[in-house]
DNA sequence: TCAATTAGATTACGGGGATAATCTAAACTT
DNA sequence: AAGTTTAGATTATCCCCGTAATCTAATTGA
């Protein structure tokens, strides 16, 4: 109890936030404050003193977790010395992965938020970062002879599906045909 | 107040039922008890008399969306004289449409319940009713040449962003652009 | 017709939720 | 070193939720 260093509460901050964006996505928003707090190792009344309010904070969590996005992406491209094809082909696996589809929180936040974003229509700051970062990601999956938003459709579809059928086999089957749509037509 | 014929009784049931699977599409499993029932003119007293749970209403509701769904490509077919090309080419311009677009409670509810089931892990009966959709969509879909899963996963994955990122042109683009990927290659 | 039944309304209860005021002790500041 | 500031803890308020007991009036059926 009582105060902790600026430095202390400064990186107690970032990590609601990221705590924040983890939970949000495999949750979804309607995780409660006091939950996120808790996991946080911090009480719920203090996250008034960091925060004006909840959704203040989904808009924040839902930036960084665009921004984590982003940088994955970067990061695979310069690993790939800047190759786009074998980038995306890398990145499509990855994408497609049973790994992925397991861990939702850490993963992709176009396909984690997207029914949520559908169903919080207000003109939050959230909507627009989302919107913003459904339009990178296609053209940066875009190919000479195709569409970055098909295949965005695609890859996005077939985690959310294999998301929801987990547990039966379905669920794997769907990641491995698309996965092998996505490979010959590249 | 008070009772009502057996045949009315009946007839409320049926639409909490139905008047639940709209909703459920449209914002979710978390609307209330209380708002659902007001939706259909009843007090959220009564539910009780009809259905031993929430839980249980949540797996009748989803069975009785995908009844709709499986009729509706039925009807579909019928229309078209049993031709499966035509038939699906008919669907996938009513699926990647701005009208199912802004229709989630009454449309798809493999696109609209995707994120639902991935969060809600239990063994529901909900979430086989799903699998099962899943798999018969993706049967039905199938043509020749392609793969029924792959082209869900299109259809699906367009439906889903186009309502996440409604507001802005990319929704519309996204629609146009896998309708005209769907088309090409069917 | 009249007693037994029951659909739906009222009301109550226990649990959580978001938000906010107040408290407290540690960190700053001078 | 003393006073001021403030991060986080405690506690309170108010509202909504699912569930259930009780009430009540209409229907059923003998």
């Amino acid at each position: 109890m009582g105060r902790v260093s600026q430095a202390q509460a400064q990186e107690n901050r970032r990590r609601v936030v990221e705590t924040a964006s983890r939970l949000f996505r495999e949750q979804g928003a309607h995780i409660s404050v006091a939950d996120l707090m808790k996991a946080c190792g911090l009480t719920h009344g203090g996250f008034y003193k960091q925060f004006a309010s909840k959704d203040a904070l989904i808009d924040e969590a839902t930036t960084h977790a665009f921004e984590e996005l982003t940088q994955l992406r970067d990061a695979g491209l310069e690993q790939h010395a800047g190759q786009r094809d074998a980038a995306q082909q890398t990145l499509i696996d990855t994408y497609l992965s049973t790994e992925h589809r397991d861990g939702t929180a850490d993963g992709c936040p176009v396909a984690a938020l997207a029914t949520d974003m559908a169903r919080g229509l207000g003109d939050r700051d959230a909507h627009r970062v989302y919107t913003e970062g459904v339009s990178d990601f296609a053209e940066w999956l875009s190919t000479e002879d195709q569409d970055g938003i098909t295949r965005l459709c695609t890859m996005l579809g077939a985690l959310v599906l294999a998301r929801a059928t987990k547990g039966s086999p379905l669920s794997e089957e769907i990641l491995t045909t698309a996965r092998a749509a996505l490979t010959a037509t590249s």
